[in-house]
DNA sequence: CCCAAGCTCTCGAGA
DNA sequence: AGAGCTTGGG
């Protein structure tokens, strides 16, 4: 495996900072009378703008600029007359990302920018080339994009028809393997035998072979399918290739380490120079890490037929591919997309991929004061698999970072209540706070107490409008009037309202469509006709399909939003929701007004609901001043003075899932959140545990994350809830403690608790963990990292040189407990029992009531 | 065909 | 704890 860089490299590499970018003269000359978008760019950023030919990588730190530099090179372009509007992609991962640059071009430009067709998210992108050429797969341009949920139901429709039992195979299950597939570029053909056999006894393979054939017939696409139809028909038509490749002069892509290989595949066929031979280089991905197999995922070549396998080899060695100018910037240490099929692997080996690409990297930070750089960089620097960066600022040391500990996650939220009133009596903005979460379950917690104190807050990124069951419904509608053939959005309102028309109509039209191989609509066109209906359903079908011929009539000649209107009203859907007497129908018409409302902004009702798939975000009164509410995830990119970071316990975060799932690669991906996390902080980042969490509706007693101890404990301050704590101080919960907490229940022995203990003693034994006892301040060393990073490798422990001083070690009181084996013990809550396993402070004991459990020492006595 | 009660399952992040 | 789904009775 190749590695970019020697980590002794990498700080000799780092341009200094008073002289100008390597680049020479014709750099130099520029600087001085450049234009003025250049002025104020530092020599860094400088070259990642002006270096305009080849392939470029950025690597940007957080707060060092990106967005910035993404934007100004643009600019750069186009008033060097490289290029014009229209010969530049530019993808985003995020639809506010795109607007932010669009934004920010705007700005720069002075004039209105009106092209740049091609800045936009990668789905946006590939659907809308996928819409050029959709007959070349076997759909029509205004072919439906389905969102999870659909894809979900439609699998339900083929597990049963195939009688699978989908309880023990989950038509969820499967929508995630499917998925995984196409985020790695893989069509039904191409999955490896072994991997398609492990759902439903070896059917996976066919039932996406099903699926897909199911899609085309409803003309619909899911999200993977705008990238993978696009890369099939690229390579399936080199002439429609190349055309694309003629024309995108330049390709800049933002948050490159968030790219899956579907992605990069996507990328890599686009940024060949173009070409008419018939060897297209780089079709396919060189084995990713060196998998022990040797199948880089791509040959799997057993159906005949595919003659696009024939392409499938990898790039033989030494082979230099034309690239053209293909700038990405992105940052490795903040992937943290791993579990939707990122591969850091792309962005760790670009100057592999990219020959002769030129690596710029970004360290200076102008967002964080020096305390917070400085905990984020030392957290971050126990991952081994780094191109390494170390982050810069000239600002202030500020405040040190705070961790402070609650009892639970009741008086955490209180504490972190108080602290943002402070915060506002100084007289700061509350839009400049921002509580950053693990897990969107989290949040309930904040908004409660938000509410009871009238804090105004919102949440960002929270349950997307369009996931909304009045929104999905009245897209149905819509849908079934634009592609009628659409049966999943048919069959999602033809009995809603209710119309009489439950389940026995819907599964006759089905077995008629069956039959006939023709859309549900056309089937219900075709069954009023006859008899085989009762009256009653029958009236009702015909009302339907009456309905939808007038509408689609009126298509034509009504503006698109009255279109909307008229259907909500005459189909009695609004109606139905003003009969409704529940609490939130009023706020569901409300959304439905939004939802009409929204067209407004597009030319007619197939470019809304083209956009609408894949708009996630919806801008809601960034103008009031509120307190951000948001996950980790969505955290990145944005910033904010005050920053309070929530659940930093085992198990939580990190997620014991994503240990579980992705062993040492999760736990990095996990540091690299916490590392976003504080990078989001301008002046103040606060950490927050809690020892009592209550997890799927049952308290459990947590441990507080490892990645604690792996701050330094110089720039990390220790200080006490508000309220009182039960940690630290004190030196454990005490019994006391304990009889005021009702609710500590039956479940101190999760499963969850126990495979964090257990991956915690697994992980090198530092410290007993353990809730109770107080931080120390103590040089700690520990060994860590062989000299390359080790992908792929799930050994826990570090080998090699790297040491990293100077952290916080939590030290359990007693690491010797007073209790040994089989002692005969009183349970407050438990009653009598006795020890059948002791682990540092914590005692699993055997009760004569209450079974096994786990306990602190504290909480129990000698009997 | 509809509704209500009971049941199970989830509770990591997104386009 | 809460949502979403299945089940059984009207």
């Amino acid at each position: 495996m190749i590695r970019m860089t020697e980590p002794s490299k990498i700080t000799t590499q780092t341009v200094p900072d008073h002289q100008p970018a390597a680049g020479g003269i014709a750099a130099r000359a520029r600087a001085s009378v450049g234009p003025k978008y250049l002025s104020g760019l530092n020599p860094e950023q400088r070259e990642a703008v002006e270096t305009l030919d080849g392939p470029v990588l950025v690597l940007a730190g957080a707060g060092t600029g990106k967005t910035r530099v993404l934007t100004t090179r643009i600019a750069h372009i186009l008033s060097q007359g490289r290029a014009r509007p229209a010969e530049i992609l530019s993808v985003t991962f995020t639809n506010k990302a795109a607007r932010e640059m669009k934004h920010r071009l705007g700005q720069m430009l002075g004039h209105a920018v009106e092209g740049m067709p091609w800045l936009g998210t990668f789905h946006s992108i590939g659907g809308r080339i996928l819409r050029a050429h959709a007959e070349l797969a076997q759909l029509k341009s205004n072919f439906t994009v389905l969102d999870t949920d659909d894809q979900v139901r439609l699998l339900k429709q083929l597990l049963q028809a195939d009688n699978i039992d989908d309880k023990r195979w989950p038509a969820r299950m499967l929508a995630g393997l499917i998925d995984g597939w196409k985020n790695r570029g893989l069509t039904p053909s191409q999955v490896p035998a072994g991997e398609a056999a492990i759902f439903a006894n070896g059917k996976g393979g066919k039932l996406y072979a099903s699926y897909q054939e199911r899609l085309k017939i409803l003309n619909a696409a899911d999200f993977g399918d705008l990238l993978l139809e696009d890369i099939r028909i690229f390579r399936e038509h080199p002439d429609i290739l190349r055309q694309y490749q003629q024309r995108f002069k330049f390709i800049l892509v933002d948050e490159y380490q968030d790219t899956n290989v579907a992605q990069y595949l996507w990328l890599r066929l686009l940024s060949q120079a173009p070409s008419s031979s018939s060897s297209l280089p780089g079709l396919t991905r060189p084995s990713i890490n060196s998998s022990q197999d040797g199948s880089p995922g791509l040959d799997a070549s057993r159906r005949p037929g595919d003659d696009e396998q024939d392409h499938a080899t990898p790039v033989a060695a030494g082979e230099k591919p034309h690239v053209k100018n293909i700038c990405c910037v992105g940052d490795d240490d903040q992937s943290i997309y791993g579990w939707r099929g990122a591969e850091v692997d792309n962005i760790l080996r670009f100057d592999h991929d990219f020959p002769g690409a030129k690596v710029i990297r970004l360290e200076r930070n102008y967002r964080s004061t020096g305390h917070i750089l400085a905990a984020a960089s030392h957290l971050i620097a126990h991952n081994e698999g780094r191109l390494g960066k170390t982050l810069r600022t000239e600002d202030q040391d500020g405040e040190k970072v705070t961790v402070t500990g609650s009892w639970d996650s009741e008086e955490e939220a209180r504490g972190i209540g108080e602290e943002i009133e402070q915060i506002q009596r100084k007289g700061e903005k509350l839009n400049e706070v921002a509580i950053l979460v693990r897990a969107s379950y989290q949040m309930r917690e904040f908004e409660d107490r938000f509410v009871t104190l009238g804090l105004p807050y919102r949440v960002i990124g929270g349950p997307r409008f369009y996931e909304r069951a009045e929104i999905r419904d009245a897209l149905a509608y819509l849908r079934v009037i634009n592609s009628p053939a659409d049966d999943l959005a048919f069959e999602r309102i033809v009995n809603v309202p209710k119309r009489g028309l439950g389940d026995a109509t819907v599964q006759m039209l089905h077995d008629h469509a069956r039959k006939r191989r023709i859309p549900l609509f056309e089937a219900a066109r075709a069954v009023i006709e006859t008899d085989e209906l009762k009256p009653k359903a029958r009236g009702s079908l015909r009302d339907v399909v009456t309905q939808f011929d007038r509408w689609r009539a009126q298509r034509e000649v009504t503006a698109h939003t009255d279109l909307a209107q008229i259907v909500l009203d005459e189909s009695g859907y609004t109606e139905m929701w003003q009969k409704d007497r529940s609490a939130d129908a009023a706020g569901r018409l409300e959304n439905l007004k939004e939802l009409v409302r929204s067209m407004e902004e597009f030319e007619n009702l197939q470019g809304f609901l083209e956009h609408i798939s894949l708009v996630m975000d919806r801008d809601s009164g960034a103008d009031e001043d509120a307190v951000s509410l948001m996950t980790l995830h969505s955290a990145k990119g944005l910033e904010f003075d005050n920053v309070f970071l929530p659940g930093w316990e085992e198990g939580l975060f990190p997620s014991q899932r994503t240990l579980d799932e992705q062993g040492r690669a999760g736990l990095e991906e996990e540091r690299r959140l916490g590392h976003v996390g504080l990078t989001r902080a301008r002046r103040r980042a606060m950490i927050y545990f809690a020892t009592n969490r209550r997890i799927h509706g049952t308290w459990s007693t947590t441990i507080p994350s490892r990645f604690l101890d792996e701050l330094p404990a110089a720039n990390v301050e220790i200080t006490e809830s508000k309220g009182g704590s039960a940690w630290g101080g004190t030196g454990g919960y005490g019994a006391s403690r304990f009889d005021d907490m009702e609710a500590f229940g039956s479940t101190y022995s999760t499963p969850g608790w126990q495979r964090a203990q257990a991956n915690r003693n697994r992980g090198g034994g530092r410290n007993g963990g353990g809730g109770s006892g107080g931080f120390e301040e103590e040089a700690a060393t520990f060994s860590s990292s062989s000299p390359g990073p080790d992908f792929g490798s799930f050994s826990p422990r570090r080998r090699g040189p790297l040491t990293i001083e100077g952290e916080l070690v939590a030290k359990s009181t007693g690491t010797t407990s007073d209790f040994s084996l089989s002692d005969r013990v009183f349970h407050q809550k438990f009653g009598y029992g006795h020890v059948t396993k002791i682990d540092g402070n914590k005692l699993t004991i055997h009760f004569d009531k209450a079974g096994e459990k786990k306990v602190v020492d504290s909480f129990v006595q000698r009997a």
